[in-house]
DNA sequence: TAAATTTGATGTGTCGACAATTTGTTTTAA
DNA sequence: TTAAAACAAATTGTCGACACATCAAATTTA
């Protein structure tokens, strides 16, 4: 599973085109999170010169992938729980109000497309009922659309330039591939809905309240496993 | 006027260094906003290599104080009024949540702390009242301390790593010395209050308002200019 | 033996030079 | 005269080499 970031701009140079595939490495898990990365063994197994891949280091620490130290190296960020909660908090925040904006700056027209995707979205769903697969995509799908939808840059280039990385990463990572499929899609419709009435407030709450029930799913998905781990080791 | 970034981590390479003598230079105005910048000119002027100073560069563009574009170069990000607004959108929904995480997750002696930070600023406020000099940077410690509080990595990191540049740019730029120091100072007390009461919703309500409140003052102020711009003119 | 120091190997930071791309100017052609 | 093409200057991207810091193993010392 991979998707395109849609705000992401095309690889033009050389350390564009690396650090698109190390993200991707990453994102996928090809390369272990929290691991040590090596600047001279990545740049002799993609055969550039290290500067150039610091250049493609230093856009992956943008995107939150990789932590840097002085004189000591990069490491891969490690998935962890904690991580993964606030990472939601922080989507719950920023989606939220994205939302909010998009309510209030959403042309007529964006608001009729959006519209048309989720219903195509909702007869492949009838389809394919429980292939969450497609149904993962749409949901990124819809919740670029919306973010973009909010017109504002800042808040455009923190979710989908830094966030929906990692949010990828850990989706792919902790093998969680949207158990609630036909809930969500009855949420994105009433989000949907509140802006198209132009209502931010309503947009905004039913938004913070889709992502925290998300959040909240995990925590359960997390607990069930720990307890199913334990159970096994008896 | 210019006041440490406390998550900053200390300078140690010569990359750093540089780096926090170009961020004071934009933030301050000394490079005009909007300009191009030039890498062998600043290499000569800063006596370093341009692989440093693209190092530097790079820490600019993460703090969105640069903007790159393959092939062509950088330039100082323009202070537009649409900026201004959308970054104070922004710090709503992200200050906001930090809010509402501090109420929850602070620890007892780090409100207490806070409490007898704010008694102080009181004091002085009655002292120095109309300068806003000491206000200002006690309007920034304010804030700094409830998103440490917060205990949320990636907020903190988004808004004292990013935002926060941006922030003080616009407040240096635009000359806005907070002008509402004493309302300001009771919206601070409000706040410390929910907080003291680990009530996160209120929390995250107040100071929603209250930098909402600043957007809308900032917004008054620049129509007020425009005004006298008018009237000028005649 | 244990702690401290030295030393060596590995890896990161910095440098100067070359290659590739862009931009503005000049030349050419319609 | 205007538009397109060719050229020249300057700037950015990439490279390989060297300087310096870090970490671990080996040596010294108490």
């Amino acid at each position: 599973m991979y998707l395109a970031n849609p705000t992401q701009p095309k690889a033009v140079t050389t350390a564009d085109k690396v650090f698109e595939q190390i993200q991707h490495a990453i994102v996928e898990g090809d390369i272990a999170s929290g691991s040590k990365v090596s600047e001279p063994e990545l740049a002799k197994y993609y055969q550039i010169s290290r500067s150039t891949l610091r250049e493609a280091l230093n856009r992956l620490e943008k995107c939150h992938l990789i932590e840097r130290k002085a004189n000591v190296g990069s490491r891969v960020v490690d998935c962890t729980i904690e991580g993964l909660l606030e990472l939601y908090i922080t989507r719950e925040a920023l989606e939220g109000m994205a939302c909010r904006q998009a309510a209030l700056n959403m042309s007529d027209k964006e608001i009729v497309d959006m519209k048309a995707m989720l219903k195509a979205h909702g007869q492949t769903q009838e389809l394919k009922d429980g292939v969450a697969y497609y149904q993962e995509e749409g949901d990124l799908d819809f919740h670029y659309k919306i973010i973009l939808g909010s017109h504002n840059k800042q808040l455009i280039d923190l979710i989908c330039g830094q966030l929906y990385h990692l949010v990828r990463m850990y989706r792919c990572q902790f093998g969680m591939n949207s158990p609630r499929a036909s809930r969500a899609f009855n949420e994105h419709f009433q989000i949907i809905q509140a802006i198209s009435d132009r209502d931010g407030e309503l947009a905004e709450m039913l938004m913070r309240r889709h992502i925290a029930a998300s959040r909240k799913n995990i925590e359960n998905k997390i607990a069930q496993q720990k307890l199913t781990e334990f159970n096994d080791k008896k």
